[in-house]
DNA sequence: ATGGGCTCATAGCCTCCACCTATGACTAGG
DNA sequence: CCTAGTCATAGGTGGAGGCTATGAGCCCAT
């Protein structure tokens, strides 16, 4: 669903948060390297676009009202994951130009990549960094021919030319919106799961084909879909908002889970999970900035 | 510190995902109800300001490079809090006229409202939610002048005119950047935690006060701090890019423990639970809405 | 094979919005 | 009481995004 017509700019959010940081609308405006009399404007129009006074104005600063206390903190959620963005389209601009070479697949890049790179790029400010985003095996071969010095995968891919270390765990998980009947369950059957109709991701996505192996492997047939998303946040979006179970990535819903938009269901027997592999090429040492970014992960 | 200059607009951002979703240009314009050229025009912009080719064009439709596959999802994510925002917005514009009337206190009002306001108000879209945001003595003095219906609080206030439910439980844990020396301990003692630095809200807050109400009782004096700053998400950014340890509730920094950015480290002895509880007035029947809300929490 | 229907791109125009500088009203503190 | 800080207002300029109209390319069906 699109979004609201008249939601505020990105920008005008972040001056709105500078200000409540540093008290006043001026001392802002010099953060921002912008005029006075513009950030009073952006926060005008900001207070007109959500309808919500959000700052008290004395004639010694500015303080917010409560209201702008609980926006501001919502603010700073979209703020954050702008900035992980930002650091991760750095890193794939830089491609094959930067001093460290990462590799990674589409689900460590799309939820891990990005906060471990802004703590790295704070540490290493003189570095660049340069990441390619790949399915796995693509990972392994740009290892081989060179072109990147570390890879991260999810795939339990057994190759004797690399060293390896796990630097976490991915577990697939059934999840269900918490008024769902399975929500109240201590656990539901693999029977149950192939029954069920489940929002899932297209054929051939990596996720759909672990499931499906898995439950083949146990003796059962496939699974049925209710609804194919071709992208494992829009699946996440329409379990969300639906009364649908999925089976998804835990770090794709670890929030919500924690937050209680989604409950976890046990699966009796179905036990899908994946290690999260730092891959080098072995026999060359790890470059330093690769075993830097790597002494951060273990 | 603040965002790039040329940051994209969100708009543009929500515009980029709906053509990965919907697979062409055109499409997506009739989604956001735009002129096609307008879309076309905002992808070519998006596709400069990022410095990133995002969709292959064909005469057939679009699909997603590489990048665009990865900055799509990364983009998400940053729409996913923006409508977090939104309907928290909605409610809070709502004030006192809403059929459901919510008090709740800042930290359950940023980290976990919105979740449960998305998956309420789209199963009863006809019914307007009004959230008042204030702490927890508030929320029971809304309640007690029946100017709310139903109150969420994380401290332990026992009211005998009150009935509660606890829904789930905040901890405040002790948390460090992956590098900082005791993210490789099993545990530290409560006395390293009093000698070191921390990162802290300012005094008078409550999880300021928590912490060294706990501490005071086991018999050490107060933690000394690196740095104060006035809101939970200032605390969580100044440790992800410092090397300080904080206490923080875990709701905060969540997905940072799960992705790896942040390390929990256990405290000997330090165990700062809270539980968060619906409150509302015994006596009188909990109002149909609120039970729905509720029932979808417990 | 040829026309209809879909795709996206380009051109030219208009409107609105955010920026700037200059200035004024107000208050706290030396 | 004056100075240095606060925020608000006014008027002018430029750019960015919107629109319509049109063209070019591909696929499919008649």
């Amino acid at each position: 669903m699109p979004l609201s017509a008249s939601f505020p700019d990105l920008t005008a959010l972040d001056v709105f948060t500078t200000v409540i940081e540093v008290g006043s609308l001026g001392k802002a405006a010099k953060v921002h390297g912008i005029a006075q009399p513009s950030v009073s404007n952006r926060i005008r129009n900001l207070e007109r676009q959500l309808g919500v006074t959000l700052l008290e104005r004395t004639t010694t600063g500015c303080v917010p009202t409560p209201e702008g206390i609980v926006v501001s903190g919502w603010a700073d959620e979209i703020l954050h994951a702008a900035h992980d963005l930002e650091v991760g389209l750095e890193a794939l601009k830089a491609e094959q130009s930067g001093r460290l070479r990462i590799a990674a697949s589409y689900t460590i890049a799309e939820y891990l990549l990005p906060g471990w790179l802004g703590r790295f790029t704070r540490a290493h400010p003189r570095d660049t960094v340069a990441l390619d985003v790949e399915n796995s095996t693509h990972v392994l071969a740009q290892l081989d021919r060179g072109q990147a010095d570390i890879g991260f995968i999810e795939t339990p891919l057994k190759t004797p030319t690399m060293d390896e270390a796990v630097i976490g765990r991915d577990h697939l998980v059934a999840v269900v919106p918490p008024e769902h009947p399975w929500a109240k369950k201590r656990s539901v059957k693999m029977s149950d799961l192939v029954e069920t109709p489940l929002v899932m991701r297209e054929k051939g996505s990596g996720t759909r084909e672990a499931l499906e192996q898995v439950l083949k492997e146990a003796g059962h047939g496939l699974p049925i879909s209710v609804l194919e998303l071709g992208s494992t946040s829009a699946v996440r979006s329409a379990v969300l908002s639906g009364n649908s179970p999925t089976v998804i990535s835990r770090l794709a819903v670890a929030s919500e889970i924690d937050g209680g938009q989604l409950v976890e269901v046990r699966v009796t027997g179905l036990k899908i999970e994946r290690d999260l592999r730092a891959v080098w090429p072995s026999g060359k040492p790890l470059p330093k900035l690769a075993s830097d970014l790597l002494s951060d992960l273990t």
